[in-house]
DNA sequence: TGTACATCAGTGAACGCGCGTTCACTGATGTAC
DNA sequence: TGTACATCAGTGAACGCGCGTTCACTGATGTAC
């Protein structure tokens, strides 16, 4: 595709990447329940009904923008993981962890979009199955490189962890790309979940202002806690 | 109040009731997006004018029931802390936060509307601030309590805490009571803030259905995860 | 290169829906003398 | 205890708004011979 491209179909492709643009744009503006066919169409000077012609219903923008969003999130914590490649494992979380946070902090609509209230009566396609894990894998990315090149320091056993929970971990495990396939252990694994939960839970909290009155110094705050998450996974680091 | 109630006014406060509860009855279903002033009023058989005379616009019954659902939330895990008084802060902690996911399971839409995506066009006024740190305050008291009874174990420091950020953390301190004056450490308080969000983001992602497909075993991954954030702050427990 | 037919983008009107909020009103309840 | 006036709950109609989606249509672009 591209070179003999006809020109109605070059305008097609235009005008949708135009819709989607702008069902962004609204969505930044306004968030998900801000965002209409009828005003997207509006707003591209065309009559409501012609957006039909290019997207079957407003569920199936939402998913395009969803989708959209993971991946756009997805490149940027991928590109922090990569771009911090010879540095310390427990530094690459960090800024792995601010990677996420400028994202959000940038949009922060998108992110409630995609890990605030689910859009009621939305239920997200299996589409946005593979982007959505997206940022997660990047993440964990870091433990298993850590693991690979031997900069995950053990940790004693703390938590009592159940048979079932096991399992749980167990297929976790089989899902991710452990390269060398030098596995996780259980608590590098738990550990890790909690410190994904911590990361995302903070982040909640500061853009939807819960935080309000307790704490100024969000950057401050959010960057200890990743040390301190990044520590208890067992990440080797310069800074400890 | 009480004994001479003219049959007006205890109409006027049954009424009162009973625009609350269908509201958070319509919270309880569709979400915030779903509550209209218009049909709470069809629901309880008036005119949609009518329900003018008992609050003044949508927003105010939706301050109402933020009120409402912080102070329901807040008893629930004020009444977890002071049952388990007598347990290891370890357990107490744990124990807390599975009143919290309890209390979430039941209600999923009140829970999004404390902790979900921000209502557009909707500030929360003062009047919730107070009810809005009941459940935080509830679970800061576990580990004061447990610094009080000596039962807070000392933990070297491993992450770097910025200056500003120990302002934060000072101001945080003061705000919190602590009977003994006996403080908490800036560690500990890190910790604390890392447990709080870790449970709340766990716990949005299990509500959301996040964690589709990762996680089978939510109780046991939320307890595992508690008893660690817990560890990290230092309670005793029986259990490690 | 030219014509005949098929495809497709975009139009404009309409259906049916629900919402928040205001306002002049009726009729019942409460209060002061 | 009885009457006169004030308060207040609830009515019904209306304003003005925006939404998703469908449908018969026009006119331009593309394709096959």
């Amino acid at each position: 595709m591209g070179t003999k491209q006809t020109p109605r179909a070059l305008a097609r492709e235009r005008t949708t990447t135009n819709i989607i643009e702008e069902g962004r744009r609204q969505l930044s503006e306004s968030g998900a329940a801000g965002l209409s066919l009828r005003s997207v169409a509006r707003e591209l000077g065309m009559v409501s009904s012609a957006v039909y012609r290019y997207v079957a219903s407003r569920d199936e923008l939402l998913t395009l923008l969803i989708d959209e969003a993971y991946n756009s999130l997805g490149e940027a914590v991928e590109a922090s993981v990569a771009a911090a490649a010879d540095h310390a494992p427990l530094d690459r979380w960090v800024q792995a962890a601010h990677a996420i946070r400028d994202w959000a902090l940038a949009q922060p609509h998108e992110y409630f979009l995609l890990y605030g209230t689910p859009v009621p009566g939305y239920a997200a396609p299996e589409i946005t199955a593979t982007s959505g894990t997206r940022p997660t894998r990047a993440l964990i990315s870091i433990v298993t490189d850590a693991k690979a090149s031997r900069q995950l320091k053990g940790k004693r056993s703390t938590t009592a962890v159940s048979n079932k929970l096991t399992e749980d971990l167990t297929a976790l495990r089989s899902n991710i790309d452990d390269g060398d396939g030098d596995r996780l252990s259980d608590d590098v694994l738990l550990a890790t979940l909690a410190g994904w939960t911590q990361l995302f839970g903070l982040l909640s909290f500061e853009l939807s202002n819960q935080t309000r009155g307790v704490v100024e110094q969000h950057r401050d705050l959010f960057d200890a806690s990743a040390q301190l998450m990044a520590t208890q996974i067992g990440l080797a680091g310069l800074r400890s």
